[in-house]
DNA sequence: ATCTGTGTATTATTATTGTAATACACATGG
DNA sequence: CCATGTGTATTACAATAATAATACACAGAT
C-alpha cells in the first residue's frame, strides 16, 4: 500500500457520558454525515480497526454500527473492500412504503407538539427553518 | 365508597411481546391519550392499583410511568387523590425554551426524510394530513 | 384512632444490553 | 501460498434496566 493517507470524510465525535451507546452514537453521525454532506460513491468508509483505533474502543462496536447501517438499507459491504453509502434507497421502496415510514416520526412530533402547546404553523415554521438551514448538497 | 364505577375515560392495551417496557407503552398510551381526546380537568386517571390489576403487571410499573410523566411535566400528583393532568405547560416555558426542546425531533424527521429521498414537499404534506386526521378538541 | 384510599422508597431478582477478547472467513495483491 | 486488508460469529462479562415484593407515608372519612 502506499502512503497516502484514505482521504476520509467521515469522523467522529463519541461522548462517554452522554449515556448513548458508542455504536449508536456512531450510527447517528454516519447517518447525519451522510445526510449532510456530498459523498463519493467509491468512496469507502473508515474500517472498523481505523475508527476503533482512532476512538480506543473494541472493533466490534463499530462492527455492530455497520452491521445494523447495512440492515437499515444505508450502507453495503463489499468483500475485502470495505463499507461505503448505499446508493439512495428510492428505488427499493415505492413512495407510500417510504411514506409509511416516516409517519410514526412525524406523529411523534404531533403529539409532542400538543405537549408543548405549540400550534401547528409554529411547527412547520420551525420545520421549514431548519430544513434551510440543513447542509444540503445536491 | 359508593358503588358507580370510577368513569374512567384512560385505557391501556399492553403488549407484552413488543419489546417495548411497559411502563413505557403506559407513557405512551397516556400522552397519546391526552393528546388526542378531551380531559376534564377535574377527572382523576385510574390509580396505580387499579391500571396494575387490569393488566395484571405490578403496581410498582404503574407507578414507574407515573412518577416519570410527572417530572416531565404531563401529569400532577395530589396527595392522597391521585394523578391528574396537569394543566398545559405553556405558561412554564418560554415559546424559545419549547421550540428548542421539540428541534431535535423534527431534525431527525429531516435526517429521516434524506434517507428516504423524501423531498420537503412531501414531508410537510404528509404531516399537514396526518394533523388534519388527528382528532383535536379545542 | 382506624380504615381505606392515594403514590412511593427500598430492595431484590431477573432479563437485557453494551462492550470486549478471540478466532475466523473471505478478498486482494505480492 | 502467504501477508495483509476487509467485516463478523462466538463467547464472555459487566453494567444497566425492567419488573416485582414488601413496607411505608400521607390524606380523607368515619
Amino acid at each position: 500500500m502506499d502512503a497516502k493517507p484514505t482521504k476520509t470524510k467521515f469522523h467522529f465525535q463519541i461522548s462517554a457520558s452522554s449515556g448513548v451507546p458508542i455504536y449508536r452514537q456512531i450510527m447517528d453521525q454516519i447517518k447525519i454525515q451522510i445526510a449532510t454532506q456530498p459523498w463519493d460513491p467509491e468512496q469507502f468508509l473508515p474500517s472498523v480497526r481505523q475508527i476503533a483505533e482512532d476512538l480506543a474502543i473494541n472493533p466490534m462496536t463499530v462492527s455492530k454500527a455497520y452491521s445494523l447501517l447495512e440492515k437499515e438499507g444505508v450502507l453495503e459491504f463489499d468483500r475485502g473492500k470495505g463499507m461505503r453509502v448505499k446508493k439512495i434507497s428510492s428505488s427499493q421502496k415505492n413512495f407510500g412504503e417510504r411514506q409509511k415510514d416516516v409517519t410514526p416520526l412525524l406523529k411523534e412530533v404531533i403529539v409532542k407538539a400538543h405537549q408543548l402547546a405549540l400550534k401547528r404553523e409554529d411547527i412547520f415554521s420551525l420545520l421549514e427553518k431548519l430544513w434551510r438551514e440543513h447542509p444540503h448538497e445536491k
